[in-house]
DNA sequence: AAATACTTGACTAAAATAGTCGGATATGTA
DNA sequence: TACATATCCGACTATTTTAGTCAAGTATTT
């Protein structure tokens, strides 16, 4: 798994979406506000992650995406996943043709590294992230700012 | 933390320093040719590495680079960080203003990854990947290859 | 003296990042 | 039915990073 903005972005937004889904689909256009993120490149993060499952769209007036499974079930590390397309991992790919067609010196510690970020985002949801304090008061703030704006 | 094919780079070429030290200075033109790696761009990376004190320079003919200090006092971590600069690490950046002078929404989710993956690689050093078996396997077949070439 | 090897700075091709732009399509509402 | 809203989708682009190359040094051993 990859880390890069790229994911980052992908998470914040699909937190954002996780905090105000209540009161229905919830816009690009609003998540872009929010968060300060562009709406063309979040444009194409949902796309992806719509591919993937994980959201659903509405189109037209009031319309927008809702996740596709409950909070609880999304893991961060699934998010990242979907938008970053694991072109190609470790660059010693499965393939272990990292040097030479053969195994480079520290292929095994990439891949010892890849499985503990993997196991440690798996295990937040974001149903966790949203319950979380710190997200609460970030949230409340950017609520209050952008209201009716 | 950052963790970038650079840092990966830096790793794999001190593995191969710390393998080979006990017959005295190791040659960036060896270590090149044993990883496959550009010998400009092992400069880079070792003037760096330098810089930070993980490494000692011998010029002349028989010179190269050896450990400043015992493998088992030099982690992953330390090597990665050496390469990388920490240029602005998360974004959110220490300074929390990562969204419009203020703290984003996930700040606290990247600062808890990077925190377990540093303690991760903390944890590692150049002398546990060396006693490593597929190390050993991997080293002993570039020796071999590479042998009075 | 000569060869080896580090030191340093400037430059560069290719890829990834983080978008922009333009249009098409679907849909709820007046 | 017209219109505004919003998702879809592809092509294009500026900037940055990566992964180097190139050239000219300097120091040291043999």
């Amino acid at each position: 798994m990859r880390l890069t903005t790229k994911g980052r972005y992908a998470v914040t937004a699909m937190l954002d979406l996780a905090l105000h889904e209540d009161f229905g689909p919830v816009s690009l256009t609003d998540i872009a506000r929010r968060q300060g993120i562009s709406l063309s490149y979040l444009e194409q993060l949902f796309l992806r992650l719509r591919k993937h499952g994980l959201i659903a769209s509405a189109r037209g007036p009031g319309g927008g995406y809702r996740l596709q499974q409950p909070g609880t079930d999304i893991s961060v590390a699934e998010v990242i996943c979907a938008v970053d397309e694991q072109v190609d991992a470790t660059r010693c790919g499965g393939n272990q043709n990292c040097q030479a067609e053969q195994r480079c010196l520290t292929h095994d510690l990439w891949e010892d590294l890849s499985e503990h970020i993997t196991g440690f985002l798996s295990g937040i949801s974001l149903s966790d992230l949203v319950q979380r304090q710190s997200v609460k008061q970030v949230s409340a703030r950017q609520d209050h700012v952008m209201f009716r704006m």
